[in-house]
DNA sequence: GCAATATAATTAACGGTGTTAATAATTTAT
DNA sequence: ATAAATTATTAACACCGTTAATTATATTGC
């Protein structure tokens, strides 16, 4: 019986998050209020306060949601295995334009602050699977093997700054953007 | 005539300035409101919309007073004539011990969103400045001449992004920060 | 099936926000 | 000193997040 209540709250909640997850996609999070959440959902505005501590648990629990899409979608869209630099170059392109053409997502996950918590100390280490990726690159002796992490280290933090850079409106243009993308890739693995 | 109400108006102005400063530094951006700002700068809440369009306007000059400031700071207490690697890392460490010390001034400067305008685009290129600071490394044969801009940018780039990911709270930890940033710097200039 | 109970959803309200219009106070010009 | 222009203030509006009290719905025991 209790998992039967469980169901229809977990139900509920998705409505609720699906909401939140429609807005900050289509107007961003600084546009997000729970009075639309609620609309969106089907249910007056202090209905969310049933399910959700505060605004803050729920864009917590938004964003969790919205990693596992960003997740899967990268390891559908993108190949982990290339072969040769022009390969990674198209790898890092595809994770820079997945971003430049979901500006909002970016934004919600790097730029706005959810207040500490239990669930805000998942961090996802990719630094293993792009180190992987540049395993080719110790074979075709590029680089030195254990320079690999570091290799990989240093292109991840370099483009996520540029795209940080880019998407805090500071005036980093778009075109400048890929040409310093282009440059600093090319820079790091082929000198 | 006009140059002494423009003298007043200035003045005025600066008083909003200070106060809207003051919050941001003490509080963060996301803390400051009109009221808040009339209520130090010594004026009502409306008073306000005589001197600035809207608080995006107010901000956004209280950015560019920012910014100078930063600047002077930077100029004043770190060392832009390095002579060897481990003043480079000195360099950058003072850079990025800078920002952990003034979380706030980070946040605004680069997570949050001013709506775009003229003064929006003034873009400060470091970039020059830091590739100076790298000569020496051409002339110790570190580095070819041809690669000081991309080695400076890679540099920077993958600094801010490590910054960016810091401040958004996505689990990057301030002891992680800095190993990593000693492993960039290395792998950048050493190898 | 019906009453009692527990659960869920709603409305009303509070103190906060940015912003504007109307009003009051002050300074400037004649 | 009075008229005009400028500056500052208060009142109001529509929005926000959140809570308490109230209503509606669903579940339980008989």
């Amino acid at each position: 019986m209790n998992d039967k209540i469980d169901l229809k709250t977990q139900r509920v909640k998705g409505y609720f998050l699906e909401a939140a997850k429609r807005i900050i996609l289509n107007e961003g999070v600084e546009n997000i209020s729970a009075r639309k959440v609620a609309d969106i959902a089907g249910y007056s505005y202090a209905t969310i306060y049933n399910y959700f501590k505060d605004i803050d648990e729920l864009l917590r629990e938004t964003k969790s949601l919205m990693v596992i899409d960003v997740v899967n979608h990268m390891r559908d869209t993108i190949d982990f295995s290339p072969g040769s630099i022009e390969d990674i170059t198209r790898l890092f392109s595809s994770y820079v334009r997945y971003y430049l053409d979901h500006p909002h997502i970016f934004r919600f996950f790097y730029f706005y602050r959810l207040s500490d918590s239990e669930a805000s100390k998942e961090r996802y280490d990719f630094s293993a699977l792009w180190a992987s990726s540049f395993r080719f690159l110790v074979e075709a002796g590029s680089i030195r093997a254990d320079e690999v992490e570091n290799c990989a280290k240093t292109l991840i933090y370099a483009l996520h700054g540029l795209l940080a850079l880019f998407f805090s409106g500071n005036g980093l243009t778009e075109e400048l953007l890929f040409t310093d993308a282009g440059k600093i890739i090319d820079f790091v693995l082929r000198r």
